[in-house]
DNA sequence: ATTCTATGTCGAA
DNA sequence: TCGACCTAGAATA
């Protein structure tokens, strides 16, 4: 399921799997039709991701198509070709393995300045060398929404979602009503860094792990054994289990249209 | 059999 | 702020 770090290792993997050669292309579903027809048999370039979108060009073709995975969608390579169609399958590339999409958001062909429109609308991407965290934090400062709402909006910052907006909040003790321009700069400057870095973690497993050693289940005393999320995490989803790291009741309330779980002991700074 | 939920986003009201 | 939308699996009846 998809946050920025799902889409950097597609990007990935896709890459690996496909660059430099030619591939096949087809829309079971046949949504994606006729723009599947015009790749068939093209040399893909590359798979880029830039926050939460997909980015994948063929050799000798301006445009671009752009995957947005939505809440559901997503984008799995399996071994060996004419696999048969099981379900949805929106978009299937096919060279030696097969990577079918299924439920997208966004399966589209873009003309280069639609794709500089897709860019120009998104926040600097803590999984991208090229971005530059100051933009983060001029929106965040000159804000005054609460800071877990300015984490998901991906004009502030592009990639992180729902998870990684509890889990960072938590890691660093803050409140997350607090307003974005009461976060000190070195509070930004920590986040960042540590985004970065959790979220490069998740482009290496293919999941969302936040807890830190001395928090982890040896340290802790508690049995190894990942969420249902894939993951181990200390407040998301927790409200029945409590905050993973002092027991008190694990807070929900819907921020940014999407639900929001803090621990209201560990997290009382701004 | 049906309803619900999910790591997301957009546009209309 | 709300509903719509993309899909599949889990939960509920």
């Amino acid at each position: 399921m998809p946050e920025g770090h799902t889409l950097h290792r597609l990007a990935g993997e896709l890459s690996r799997t496909f660059a430099g050669r030619a591939v096949g292309s087809s829309s079971p579903q046949g949504r994606f039709a006729t723009e599947a027809a015009r790749l068939e048999g093209r040399v893909l370039e590359s798979a880029e991701a830039v926050g939460k979108h997909l980015f994948v060009s063929f050799a000798d073709m301006p445009e671009q198509v752009h995957v947005h995975l939505g809440l559901y969608g997503s984008f799995v390579v399996s071994p060996g070709t004419s696999r048969p169609v099981v379900g949805q399958v929106r978009w299937r590339l096919e060279s030696e393995v097969t990577a079918d999409l299924r439920g997208p958001n966004t399966c589209e062909l873009l003309t280069p300045p639609e794709v500089d429109l897709v860019h120009a609308r998104l926040g600097p991407d803590p999984l991208r060398d090229d971005s530059d965290p100051d933009r983060a934090w001029h929106r965040i400062h000159g804000s005054s929404a609460p800071i877990a709402a300015l984490l998901m909006d991906q004009k502030v910052l592009a990639g992180a979602g729902n998870v990684y907006r509890a889990e960072i909040l938590f890691r660093h003790g803050v409140a997350p009503m607090t307003a974005g321009r009461r976060i000190p700069r070195t509070r930004w400057d920590a986040i960042w860094a540590d985004l970065r870095e959790l979220m490069r973690e998740g482009v290496r497993t293919g999941r969302i792990d936040t807890v830190r050693p001395e928090h982890g289940p040896e340290a802790m005393g508690r049995a190894p054994r990942a969420d249902d999320h894939g993951g181990e995490v200390y407040v998301y989803r927790r409200e029945h289990q409590g905050c993973l790291v002092c027991d008190t009741p694990v807070r929900r309330r819907e921020v940014a249209g999407r639900n929001l779980f803090w621990c209201p002991s560990c997290q009382q700074r701004g």
